[in-house]
DNA sequence: GGCAAAGTTTAGCATTGGCTAAACTATATG
DNA sequence: CATATAGTTTAGCCAATGCTAAACTTTGCC
């Protein structure tokens, strides 16, 4: 350490770490529900806040109250009683988290990581990876047969 | 897809990462807390709550909340306007942060991703590895010059 | 010893993200 | 077409994590 830095710049610069994680601890949830539903859609042709709800598995309330925050956000549209849908901003959220989501996952594959666990740690990994390290595990995967 | 497997059981199977990220992020935060309470000891002889606050970047009121907790939990002991300390199971899960964190930290150096990225991702991801993807990381630090 | 600065705590508020139970709507079937 | 079942919403609860402002202790210095 440089006796130049003082005690206060040490710490912003450490703090700088936390305030990232918490920050992408209030984007992951939205993310995590405009995937679902992308693949939901994609699956089914429609989105039902019961099939959100079991593939997070959080009871149906919890799905109403979230999409109504994700509605706020402009991340889904949604009537009554009726099927969710995704806006343009919220299926460009969804597509960047299945493209973070592949890399990831892809990654731990071929680093010898057994493929049930490849999936969980991928979605737990996946809001917290930099493009930085997106790009890095890409190099790697385009090297070791991705 | 087998068409023999029914949907209620794939939505349980696609749930379980889901579950596993909420219960990750209950204990996350203790996490981070015992790992920086067991620097600044190590570094300082002491942990204050100032110090905390300043690290993790929160204000002081939200310390003394989080303190409260983690003595209810059994991790941290501490007394009125004294310093902060860290009981057997505080150390012991401060310490098992540490490890992990440094697994990760240099894996993503040995990946190529630059020190700063590191940190600030290893901090994130440090809590989202199971053990059989730290093994894979640790496999591959071996091998190249960890 | 007394006072100012530094550090800690309390009080009170907001938001997020969970839950259950009860009420309501849509749909499918007899 | 009437009704049962499936799905959705509302209401009301709780805990965690953040904040600011004000009150209180400790500490360091003259």
């Amino acid at each position: 350490m440089k006796p130049a830095r003082k005690k206060g710049q040490t710490a912003k610069l450490r703090s700088a770490a936390f305030r990232r994680i918490r920050a992408d601890h209030q984007t992951e949830l939205a993310g995590d529900y405009v995937e679902l539903i992308a693949d939901l859609i994609d699956e089914r042709g429609a989105a039902r806040g019961t099939d959100v709800a079991m593939r997070l598995g959080v009871a149906n309330a919890t799905v109403v109250k979230a999409l109504k925050r994700l509605q706020d956000a402009g991340l889904v549209t949604q009537e009554p009683y009726r099927a969710i849908f995704l806006t343009g901003d919220g299926w460009k959220l969804a597509e960047d988290g299945r493209r973070k989501h592949k890399i990831v996952e892809g990654f731990l594959l071929a680093l010898g990581v057994g493929a049930a666990t490849a999936r969980i740690d991928s979605e737990g990994i996946e809001h917290h990876v930099s493009e930085e390290t997106l790009r890095a595990m890409a190099r790697f995967l385009a090297r070791n047969g991705g």
